[in-house]
DNA sequence: ACGAACGGAAAGCTACGACTTACCGTTGCT
DNA sequence: AGCAACGGTAAGTCGTAGCTTTCCGTTCGT
C-alpha cells in the first residue's frame, strides 16, 4: 500500500542524479543496469536512488527474469505537479492586489 | 537579466525548509522577519534560503523602506511545472504498449 | 547442477549544505 | 544627529546524503 510522505517526492527530485534518471524513464521503461550504463555511477548507487524514487512513489518496478525493470509512475508525478499548479495559482490570485512594480531592482 | 539553469529551481525544492518558505510566500507576500518569526530557524538562515530560491527564479523580492518584502515567482514556479507535466505525458504516451501487470509485488 | 548475470544490502569514507553567532551597512523615526 | 530595526555577509561547526567496494541471494542458461 505504501503512504507516500508528500514532501518524500521533493526530497527525491532534489538530487541530480536522480533527476537523470527520472528523465531516462520518462523516455521508456529500463532496467538497473541499463540505467547504470547510462549513468556516471556504479549499480549500486542507482540501486539506492531508485530505492528513494520507489518509495516517493515516483517509479515502480517490475521483476522480469533476473532483471529488474522500472518505469515512471505517472500518478506520483502529477502529484507534484498539481502541487506546483496550486503554488502558482495563488501566487497569481492573491498577489495581483499591489501594483506590480519593484521600487528597486533585484540584482 | 539572470540566467536560470532550469535544475536550480529542484535543487531549490529539494531542501524541505525552502518548501516551507515557498508555501508562506504562496499565501501571501512576506518579508524576511515575517518568514523567520514563523520558522523554527534564525533569520540570516532564511536570508541564506532566500538567496538560493531567488537565484532559481522562484521568488522576486522589492525593497519596502527597511524591510525587503518577497513573493512568489509565478514563472518560475510554472517552468517546474510544465516540465513535471512533460514527463507525466511521456510516460502515460510510451507506456501503453505494454500491457500494465506487474509480474511480482513491489513491496 | 554448475556458472554467470543481475541487483539489493551493509559498511565505510568524504564532501557539501544547512545551521549558528557575530558583524556591518542602510533606512527611517524623533 | 543618534538610535533602533531590518537584513545581507562571513566564518565556523556538524550532520547527513551520496558514493564506493564488498558480499550475498536469486534467476536463467547449458
Amino acid at each position: 500500500m505504501a503512504t507516500y510522505q508528500p514532501d518524500d517526492g521533493w526530497d527525491a527530485l532534489g538530487d541530480p542524479t536522480r533527476r537523470a534518471i527520472v528523465a531516462c524513464l520518462a523516455e521508456r521503461p529500463r532496467a538497473v543496469r541499463e540505467l547504470a550504463d547510462e549513468l556516471p555511477i556504479s549499480r549500486p548507487a542507482v540501486s539506492q536512488h531508485l530505492k528513494v524514487l520507489k518509495e516517493a512513489g515516483l517509479v515502480t518496478d517490475r521483476a522480469v527474469g533476473t532483471r529488474r525493470v522500472y518505469r515512471l509512475n505517472p500518478a506520483g508525478v502529477a502529484a507534484l505537479r498539481d502541487q506546483l499548479e496550486t503554488f502558482w495559482h495563488r501566487a497569481l490570485d492573491g498577489y495581483q492586489d499591489v501594483a506590480e512594480q519593484p521600487t528597486e531592482e533585484t540584482s
